[in-house]
DNA sequence: CAGCAGGTACGACGGATCTCGTACCTGCGG
DNA sequence: CCGCAGGTACGAGATCCGTCGTACCTGCTG
């Protein structure tokens, strides 16, 4: 399964394409909050009150899921979103850890 | 010295500003050959043979250097650019064998 | 059923960024 | 001294990116 609904698979997360995604301050907190939450947790894209409109929060959160750092399943009404960690540590060990370390604003 | 000719001192170099310069594959590129040599390897701008025009090469090691990855050096007529390792290594470990360790094109 | 909450798609706008050419400065070599 | 190589500064053009409003779809929930 290379790719379902913008999933890239694991050999295919680029660093590029991460390094990109983790340079918007936004989205590393999306990250960061999910890196230092309790492995498997899946969150809803609203919960976590960006102070942007629900079209940029989308747009972000696609950026996320393009890149690999995220992967979203639906589940009836909303959308889940859990973090790649083992598909991140495994391709760029020791990166999450980077992000979860930086000082929340 | 917090701040000479637009280095950045250790403590003020920031993530998001390190993402940003590492997102585009040309910085990513002189930092990755400069992270696989010896410690302690200078280098002049124009040694990396870049595709780009000398403007431009300006430009990406102005980047490099204002987000703390790289120290210029006046040395006579031409600049010695050297990787900040130890800085980073101490801000973000782990950051430098990420890029380090990418597949060159 | 009617409405609302969560998301997406599309188009638009403004600002950032990558790129370049040109002009200029500074040393070193003939 | 003259030229050239290495870099910088400045301005311009093109493209990318973050942001938004609006319209729309899909399930809950009353």
């Amino acid at each position: 399964m290379p790719d379902d609904e913008g999933h890239p698979a694991v050999e295919e997360i680029e660093l590029g394409a991460v390094l990109a995604a983790l340079a918007d301050p936004l989205r590393r907190r999306v990250v960061r909050e999910l890196a230092r939450a309790p492995e498997g947790t899946a969150r809803t894209c609203s919960s976590f009150a960006l102070p942007v409109s629900k079209a940029t929060v989308t747009h972000h959160f696609r950026a996320l899921r393009e890149a690999g750092l995220i992967r979203q399943v639906d589940r009836g009404n909303s959308r889940m979103a859990r973090l790649r960690r083992a598909d991140i540590e495994r391709r760029f060990p020791g990166l999450l850890a980077i992000v979860a370390a930086e000082d929340a604003d």
